[in-house]
DNA sequence: CAGTGGTCTAGACCACCTA
DNA sequence: AGGTGGTCTAGACCACTGG
């Protein structure tokens, strides 16, 4: 573990447990750099992951502060900027994976495109179907390339996709693009998401590349209006 | 204009315009370091700041490699972190803002949670359509304590907020908070927005701070379904 | 003025990849 | 082994803030 992430989750704890409550000035970085015995340069590396995750900001010839909790965002919202996966987030336990479909397919121009492979290029064609507490929550549509992601069986698919990458293929997410829109219902959310006629639909169309830059997933996740935001924090010149 | 982000804007520059063309190497960053004449740490931090940005992944112990154009998004996106605002996206030319209300209220007990004020702090109500090429886009519900805001007019409404709180009073931003949601219409985008009576919406509320903590801005912006997404980059390990 | 964070350096050492 | 990016240092200097 590096120093800098040491410093980072050790005042990210202090901030959420309350030892450093909002809108109060953190101790400065040369106290910081002391406490951790390393350079002040260290402890600003950490403080800039923190402030832009949102739990701090920093004004220069002041100090730092924490930043109050912000009162949007209820108890569906996602992060839109996470790797781990819908099971990780919500825990193992509470989420459940049926797959409705899983062939091998050539991709169509337009999903190569996504996946920037040549159409002769096999990919996986799944469609699941995520439950939360027993009830549909999300559909989603993933395509990845064979070649990337290889012995890829049912029984995966029924946890986490995402843990057989990282886990047993050890491979690393490099980033991934996302794309958030609203859309009208199709017969499949009306057939697995309990969507009526027209109930407006959330969708997150994503490409997602791994740390050597291939792209390893091309999906689209889609869930009825009222289940689920997505959440982003922004932080100004980082 | 600090060296790094000289740098950043320098290889910024070549990537879009091919000088470094997609999943090719560019030159390391001892080489930047030279042709720069700075440190390389100076280079790494530019690099950063690039990757960040989703143009370019580095791969320790091989190189630093330009990301290809990624195939997502269509003309009407926005990026989901943007100060600049609506204006300063599409271009001032295009856009047309129409102030339909502009009141002075105290805030309601969950918009003073949002805004982090008290009930008693005049705020101002806006509800302002914007049109792009005439055509009604986004319907905004804006809300801004008149104290860090004064002396907003009518005439600062028909053009861009941000610009005025930026270039006029010289306050910066220092971060936002985001929830992106679908949702039903509501009388309101049927009248304004043209939507019909089962039109998705996407609505973004949204938290905006200044850089010295003080929240600056709480509101909502609604566009039918069909004409804006929001997109995301995300990046691993930042 | 003193105190804060921000930038930048030259250089050491480590981790990782390819060969 | 040789080259890449990553981490970390000690210290200099600057920009900004408040009293």
């Amino acid at each position: 573990m590096k120093k800098y992430q040491v410093i980072a989750n050790t005042i990210r704890k202090r901030i959420l447990s309350g030892v450093y409550p909002p809108k109060t000035m953190i101790p400065d970085q040369k106290q910081f750099a002391e406490e951790f015995d390393v350079s002040m340069i260290t402890v600003k590396k950490a403080l800039d992951g923190l402030a832009r995750e949102g739990l701090i900001f920093k004004k220069s010839g002041l100090g730092t502060f924490v930043l109050g909790k912000i009162p949007l965002g209820g108890t569906y919202d996602s992060p839109a900027n996470a790797f781990d996966g819908l099971s990780a987030q919500q825990g193992t336990d509470r989420v459940d994976s049926v797959p409705l479909t899983f062939e091998l397919a050539f991709p169509t121009p337009a999903v190569a495109e996504k996946l920037d492979c040549k159409t002769s290029e096999p990919v996986y064609d799944i469609l699941r179907l995520r439950k939360l507490d027993g009830k549909p929550f999300i559909l989603e549509h993933t395509y990845m390339p064979v070649r990337l992601v290889p012995d890829l069986t049912d029984g995966i698919l029924k946890g986490s996709i995402y843990h057989y990458i990282h886990e047993d293929l050890k491979l690393a997410f490099g980033g991934a693009y996302r794309q958030i829109h609203a859309s009208e219902p199709t017969d499949q959310d009306r057939q697995y998401l309990n969507a009526g006629e027209h109930t407006p639909m959330l969708e997150v169309e994503q490409v997602v590349w791994l740390a050597n830059g291939e792209n390893v997933e091309y999906s689209t996740s889609r869930n009825v209006f009222d289940q689920r935001s997505y959440t982003v924090i922004d932080v100004n010149d980082f």
